[in-house]
DNA sequence: GCATGATAAATGAC
DNA sequence: GTCATTTATCATGC
């Protein structure tokens, strides 16, 4: 079997599109893969998370205009941020099969 | 307030050890003899964990790492990519 | 000094 | 929405 030098496997290729122009949704750029959030925005996103896991469109608005961050980077902060409460969550509770955590959202805040 | 503080902290990159010896071998394995698609389902990964005595998310940020570093200098990983092939396929003989 | 494991933004499948 | 993933970045081991 020889060597395969030029093609080796579809995955080993380079997958990540950069966004296009300021007009795409997309926050990625050639630039810059991911932006390493500021403490302050950090604070702030995990002070919102605090007060309520999903939060509504309003305050994603509010939120983004007060940290310079898009609605879009705001959106996608709280799903990571919920999967990494899953997470931590799921590792509590192999080592303390006691209390699972709560399962329901109240919407009416 | 101080909890994103307090949280840097206790990242748990701050107590990371390295894998055992034969956790590595046999992430290795797995991994070269399925260079075509490294990609273990769920029930591989929980396979790979338990042989390794380690977490599932242990295994798929092992799995992630070195896909990522392996593409990005295959050069670096030929002579290991030579040494578990020879290693699978002299088990394959037997 | 890099190798290595874990985490933080960002995307895409579903 | 979740979920697995890609990539850069972080913190540590040695």
């Amino acid at each position: 079997p020889g060597a395969q030098r030029r093609t080796p496997y579809e995955w080993m290729r380079r997958s990540v599109a950069a966004g296009g122009g300021g007009g795409s949704g997309k926050t990625r750029t050639k630039d810059k893969y991911r932006v390493v959030y500021t403490d302050h925005q950090r604070l702030e996103l995990e002070k919102e998370f605090h007060y309520s896991r999903y939060i509504t469109i309003r305050r994603k608005s509010e939120l983004a205009a007060n940290l310079g961050l898009t609605e879009r980077q705001v959106k996608i902060w709280f799903q990571n941020r919920r999967a990494k409460e899953r997470k931590v969550n799921k590792k509590k509770q192999q080592q303390q099969p006691s209390q699972p955590p709560p399962p329901a959202h109240d919407v009416t805040a | 307030a101080v909890m994103i503080l307090r949280s840097r902290f206790l990242d748990a990159r701050r107590k990371r050890r390295n894998f055992s010896k034969q956790a590595t071998e046999i992430l290795n394995e797995y991994f070269y003899s399925h260079l075509s698609n490294p990609y273990p389902s769920e029930e591989a990964k929980e396979e790979l964990a338990k042989k390794c005595s380690i977490t599932v998310s242990q295994v798929s940020n092992w799995f992630g790492n070195k896909r990522i570093r392996y593409k990005k200098n295959i050069g670096k990983f030929q002579e290991e990519a030579n040494l578990y092939a020879a290693k699978t396929a002299v088990t394959a003989a037997h």
